[in-house]
DNA sequence: TGTCGATTGACAGTATACTGACGATCTAGG
DNA sequence: CCTAGATCGTCAGTATACTGTCAATCGACA
């Protein structure tokens, strides 16, 4: 008895499989924000977290992580890059000596008020192909997929939860 | 008269961003592969490029990088480590002394036989917490959205067209 | 108070990605 | 035949990502 007979191997398996198409949407998301932006030297990740330490000042690099959703271990490299650029300050916190704590320096505001149009031209660039409607429906399936897969990655986003014990005591 | 006034700056308008939903997905489209895919030690990159190679035996590293849309630098190593794992053989060309032709080994016809089904349960999972109806719209949005922006990535897919060369002549 | 478990930042190792460059090679034109 | 331009594989440099580990530190509990 031969086993169970095998489907077909073929590529347009491949390219209709929803793994595949998320990571060339992502592919083609950077590079239209790496045009859009590239007068700013800003990556996406740099941006993001550009925008967090804006929104919570003196946030340290492991609630950041959770906040926007990234890894911590590269998140390390990130803050240094930034900081290298002098868009962000690290101070020592006197309570913990473990924690340094995040700020936005006048430069980073600064750029950060700069790049803002130029990302909302990117965002609205990705999905330009689309009628109107279909964008809608787009990123709002989309946005339940990812809210309802939060979990499913290494780093689930925890947003303002993250931050309970910033000030407000937990 | 102070310049038009700024939006906020705010976590949500980057949480809804369109570029940030397409990153958030995409990294928990690679867990939920690497998690269903464990058994294997393959990642989502190296299984399309065996796919890739299993559909067209004796394809050459630049016409492989266009027929998954992947990066022709990094498909070096891609195609190194495959070749470590002794999943491919690259053959010289006989007409052209730069090209490396590849194929697949034995055992590397063998692990993507045995692959598939994980890989099937991954793109499940990744749709799971929608309902039916609405990972079909998914799927045929970004499949319409990653079409219509196959150009603006750095490696657009040319899937067939890549191949004319192959065997049958120009 | 002394110790144990948890947390924080840092690091090593691996794997994608993109940019830019390079030598070897092929092809087309003269 | 010989040179100019294109192509192929490769590499260096930078930037995300994830896994696993580590020392320093903190907090809680005995």
């Amino acid at each position: 008895m031969p086993s169970k007979p095998l489907p077909p191997i073929t590529m347009d398996a491949v390219y209709a499989a929803p793994g595949y198409l998320f990571r060339r949407m992502q592919q083609i998301a950077v590079s239209i924000f790496m045009e859009e932006c590239k007068a700013f030297d800003l990556t996406p990740v740099q941006y993001a977290a550009l925008v967090a330490i804006h929104t919570h000042p003196g946030i340290d690099a492991t609630r950041l992580s959770a906040v926007i959703a990234f890894d911590r271990s590269t998140l390390g490299s990130v803050i240094e890059r930034l900081q290298a650029k002098a868009y962000i300050e690290r101070k020592p916190a006197a309570e913990d000596k473990r924690i340094k704590l995040l700020y936005l320096t006048k430069s980073g505001a600064a750029i950060l008020r700069e790049i803002i149009p130029a990302v909302e031209r990117a965002q609205v660039r990705m999905l330009e192909p689309l009628k109107p409607a279909d964008r809608k429906a787009l990123m709002s399936l989309l946005a339940q997929l990812v809210d309802l897969n939060n979990e499913a990655s290494r780093v689930p986003l925890r947003a303002e939860d993250a931050l309970e014990h910033l000030g407000k005591g937990g």
